[in-house]
DNA sequence: GAATATCGTCAAGTATCTTGACTATATGGA
DNA sequence: TCCATATAGTCAAGATACTTGACGATATTC
């Protein structure tokens, strides 16, 4: 092994962005992990995202287009592969002739009960590992940091 | 505009998992958004992720593949798009016959200048909005998490 | 009912990753 | 000194997650 000089201390970054990032990505390897290994293969981040803003109630496509940042190609695809999985059907929409209607299917619902599993499961580490008084006062400094944004939606707790 | 029951307050979450992805996402768009504007057309958020694990004084092109999550054909392809960008430059390890530095170019040294710059930019928006308390207490919990986690690299501040 | 906007789809291309196979060099003994 | 094995990097092919552009069908508005 040839250890030399470029090996000393080499400075990383330590700014909020990267932190942020760092525990963003974690998190989401953390969660997706569990849920695969919970039987919910098809599982992917991508498609995390695009969950996170579909109710369990469902939606129209139309709306999640306007919620999820990406065009609404790239949420048609994500849709086509969700349903090809069984996670999601598309329906007519009765009251707009050009609209489709986007809902879990029984497949979908399981996993996102098994998901709010999991999601307690990693909370709960966390606290243990910082303290609940850290970890109340980091979601409470990133809700109010997204409340500020606001590129549409804002709501309460739910879903995936 | 069809506007009808399903529109109604649809709940999204609201769990640390969302709330870190979100913050993430909106701090790397308004990074990338700044950088691009300062004229670094070349940046992206995936090269932005290898650039954080290139120290100012250069790295061997293997020790950034044991700290990049990815593989190192991915981190290679990173490489091989921000050397012929101009940013990176890669030159045979006079100590490994096998191995390669990567280094930043004068172009590449320059968008880290900005990029420090623009980074306390957001930083004192962000301080702005929330508090300088709240921003602290937050620093502090995604540390304290980073900390306990731990792939590797854990280092003081510096780079994009 | 005609102009315009919205909803969804199809097609093609790009960026960012993956795994597998391979070459060249280094290292650590017999 | 030579051989076995590990390490550094590359090449090729493919998957995933996006993008923009063009388009048809239905709604809305005047």
């Amino acid at each position: 092994m040839v250890k030399e000089l470029d090996e000393r201390a080499e400075a990383l970054p330590d700014h909020i962005g990267w932190r942020l990032w760092r525990a963003s990505r974690s998190w989401q390897a953390e969660f997706a992990d569990a849920m695969r290994a919970a039987g919910h293969g098809w599982f992917s981040e991508a498609r995390a995202g695009l969950l996170g803003h579909i109710p369990r109630n469902g939606t129209r496509q139309s709306a999640l287009i306007e919620r999820a940042a990406i065009s609404k190609q790239a949420v048609q695809q994500l849709l086509d592969g969700l349903e090809a999985e069984g996670v999601l059907e598309r329906l007519p929409n009765p009251r707009d002739g050009r609209g489709k209607l986007v809902r879990y299917t029984r497949k979908g619902l399981d996993a996102l009960r098994d998901g709010d599993r999991i999601k307690l499961q990693i909370e709960r580490s966390y606290i243990d590992r910082i303290g609940r008084q850290r970890f109340s006062a980091m979601m409470d400094a990133l809700r109010a940091l997204d409340a500020g944004q606001g590129d549409a939606s804002e709501q309460a707790p739910e879903s995936t």
